[in-house]
DNA sequence: TATACATATGAGACATTCTTCATATGAAGC
DNA sequence: GCTTCATATGAAGAATGTCTCATATGTATA
C-alpha cells in the first residue's frame, strides 16, 4: 500500500458504505437516468436521492450530464465494474456460505 | 452488478471506511504482527486496536494465527492488493490533482 | 493454583453521518 | 415576468458508529 493512500481510501470507502448510495449505483448500473426516475425507481424522496448523489459525483463514481432542466446520471464503469467484481470475488472466496459473513448482523 | 450484491457491498465498504482500520491494514501490509506490536506501531490503545481488528477478521480482510498467548495478524493480500491498486488507479484517473477530490473536506 | 502477560469484551459517553422537511435555484415555455 | 417542472440545499432531529475505561478471558509458567 502506497504511503498516504490511507486517507484517500477512507474517503473512497466512506462514500460507498451507505445503503442508499449503493442502491442508487445498483440501479444506475442498469442504465443512466435522471433524479426523478432514480427516486421513483428506489422508492425514495427526491431530496434524499439528490443528497446522496452528491458525494458519488464528487468522488467520480457517477457522472452527470445536463439535458435541459433534467440531469442525466450514469455510473463510472471503469471503476465500478472491476470494483464490484472484486467484492463479489472476495465474498465467494473468503466468506463461508457465499458472503454471509459480510452481511449485516441480525 | 449482481442482484443482492448491494448488501454485501455495504458490509464490505463499511468495514473499510474507518481511519483506524485502514491504518491497521496499512501497517499490516508491511508485515504480520500481534496486537501489542500493532497498537505500539499505531500509537493507539490495545483495546481500541483489538476492537477494530474484529470486523477486519470477521470479513476476512485479515487473518489470525494463534501463537501461544499471542495472536499473529496478517492481511489477506488476495483481496487487498488489487483493491488498493484499484483505489489508487481511480484517484489517479478520475480525480483532478491526484485524488484531492477524495480527500476529506476542510 | 497463583501470577503474569496478551488479548478480548461490554457499557456508556461522544462524534459522525443520515434522513426529513421546508425552501431555494434554475431552466423552459407561455 | 410568471408558472411549472426538475433538481439542489440547509438545518435539525434521529440513527449509527467510534472510542474509552474497566474488566474478563485465555494461555503459559512457576
Amino acid at each position: 500500500m502506497k504511503k498516504g493512500l490511507s486517507e484517500t481510501c477512507h474517503r473512497f470507502f466512506s462514500v460507498l458504505s451507505n445503503p442508499t448510495r449503493l442502491a442508487a449505483l445498483e440501479t444506475l448500473m442498469e442504465g443512466s437516468m435522471n433524479v426523478s426516475q432514480l427516486a421513483e425507481s428506489l422508492g425514495q424522496e427526491q431530496s434524499m436521492v439528490s443528497h446522496n448523489l452528491r458525494p458519488l459525483v464528487r468522488c467520480r463514481f457517477v457522472e452527470v450530464e445536463r439535458r435541459g432542466k433534467e440531469r442525466l446520471y450514469s455510473v463510472n464503469r471503469d471503476t465500478l465494474d472491476p470494483l464490484f467484481k472484486l467484492v463479489e470475488h472476495h465474498a465467494e472466496n473468503f466468506c463461508p456460505s457465499g458472503g454471509r459473513c459480510l452481511e449485516r448482523r441480525v
